[in-house]
DNA sequence: GATGAATGAGTTTTCATTCAT
DNA sequence: GATGAATGAAAACTCATTCAT
């Protein structure tokens, strides 16, 4: 009767999904501060009631977007480092891919990097503590290749990975999907800027 | 008239300088949103008629905040990268500049990158102009010392820009003007990271 | 079929007596405004089906809460007034009485006097009428006791019950169960004003 | 050019008293919660900005009601009380007295007792405080009456004030001021039963 | 009988901006 | 030049009630 297809789906997807997604989306293209709730509810096909249903305020879903992102990219940055192979391979792997993921998800990164500031107190902290595990694990495989001498002691970890974090969360400036580049070309030169720099090898 | 006598200050009142130094702090400190007018004027010390006697809106501030902070920078860019050297010493100098204008005007670069995408379409398109330009200027140095040989020609110019002025933009997230380090030698590191990358030399 | 046997509980089931519980508790504490539905039927231990299954609207409840203390009070009015001994005794006697079943219902006393007029007019004037009833009753046996010789007759009857009453339901302003004063000791202090006042007997 | 007569007298009142009317009358009408911001600013015939500019919140105007019957009851107390003449006499003259101011405010007096409770808890401290400093003022009276012999000295004098002032707060649910008896009128017989009691003096 | 997701009309409050003085 | 009272449009959020299951 409704739009499903043959099997008892019920809605196309579930309400907090849509919600989501319509609120990622919003966000990235006009901002946090700029998005109403109504309209948040409007693209999702419901009303404020039904969304409050689910999300206890607007910020909630703010929460929500950054908090399934880096628990995402958390749990497959977790599975690369630990993987086997050098550590520079492993470094490597891991920065591919977290190009990847946020080439993917774009429009949460965007909404990450522009509205981390405007959490409340508790869950601004919470999403720096999340973000702060990530950022260190990423670092233990700096200093694990500075041990082995495969990368420069002489550069602080800590500072390797800002400074490659802050190209990943630049991207949202420059890249898009149906640009000329992939994610996996970007992914490749970001690591090759990072790990080896401009200059050429043998100078 | 005025105080003011023939000195660098030229005739012009204080009062806008007061007040987009106020609005410049509150914006990084709460985000351009949630910083009301009323709070800015109060912590500038004056009414809100003087405000809107020196700019039409609020928005104002936060353009004039972006505009003056880029064309500091791009003034400097512009005598560093026309100065004398190889393309290389060139960039390094700039880089390192670029490092040192941000770190002293952390407040907005802040307000920059979180609240650029809250202007109205003109003055955002206005800002992207001429951060374009900036961005350009930088990039040919690059691909001049591409040219020259001095960088690795398989790296975009765009890309390469892209990547380390997404470092820059990080600062503001763990840069502080009281840690242990000063930006100038944040900017060796970054530099070096950009030019050298994490691997040895001779590797 | 349910666990009650045969006792007072009758065949009813106590979940409106649960509901009705909660809800004169959380009226008292927050107001009646300042407790949503929800609020109720947590408190309850229900869900909000059940309670509309009860009580057709949220105000059903604040009526009940009215009804059930003035039926009570109105019964035992009728009982003590339509008893033996003077007017003076059986006045007296009603007057304890109804201090103590206000102490004894003192969240249904204070709601009543705080919340009354929030129900909706058709409701109102059910409750007012009841009280009216009681009024009256208590008043004729003033009157009586004015008829007898035993109450001064230049007294409005009226403005005397009306006297009477503002002590009573100021009760709640600072009567506590726990307090040094049991109910009926307060019942005999405000019996003893009311019919003799604050002056010496032979003065 | 405005409707001011001859002087420069600007609007007919000033916009806080005359929202405070407004108010006041609608707040005893249909009960605080019952009455909307929008309600009170179109009975004054302002918008709402205007009225957010002199009262930070809707409960400042439940707060200012009250607060302003109160200081008004506790000079008039205070002067009374301090004056000439027994201690009979004094709280004679106060106890009419306040009757009277009650009488006068009988919507402030509705909204006082209803609405107390919802005031947030800092203002409801203040609130209780002057209302205790009140209540303290009228008890020593009562006491220095017991003590030289005037009252009986065996009735907790705390107690005799709550129930004199019950009978006062119960004024709004049967006093009319176009009624057939006048403040005065009620203030004596009210006195009358407090002081005297309803039995005969020569019992 | 009972559930709880969803509604929709309502609430208080905020705030950039204007304009009479 | 400067004030600050007033506007008006919009915001986030609440909640009693309904209804398909």
């Amino acid at each position: 009767m409704t739009q499903g297809t043959a099997e008892d789906a019920g809605p196309v997807s579930p309400l907090p999904e849509r919600l989501l997604r319509a609120a990622t989306h919003l966000f990235a293209e006009n901002g946090y501060e700029n998005t109403s709730v109504q309209e948040i509810v409007t693209a999702a096909g419901v009303t404020k009631g039904a969304m409050y249903h689910y999300f206890a305020a607007k910020d909630d879903l703010l929460y929500e977007i950054y908090h399934r992102l880096l628990a995402l990219q958390a749990e497959r940055l977790e599975r690369l480092a630990g993987g086997t192979g050098t550590p520079e391979e492993r470094l490597r792997a891991a920065a591919v891919d977290v190009i990847g993921t946020s080439c993917e998800h774009l429009d949460e990164l965007t909404v990450f990097f522009r509205s981390m500031h405007l959490l409340p107190k508790d869950k601004r902290k919470a999403v720096r503590a999340e973000r702060r595990r990530y950022h260190e694990r990423f670092r233990s495989l700096v200093e694990e290749g500075q041990r082995s001498g495969a990368f420069r002691p002489d550069v602080p970890a800590d500072l390797a990975v800002n400074f490659f974090f802050g190209g990943v969360h630049q991207l949202s400036t420059w890249w898009h999907p149906d640009g000329p580049m992939g994610p996996r070309e970007v992914g490749e030169y970001y690591v090759g800027l990072f790990l080896n720099g401009l200059c050429p090898l043998e100078a």
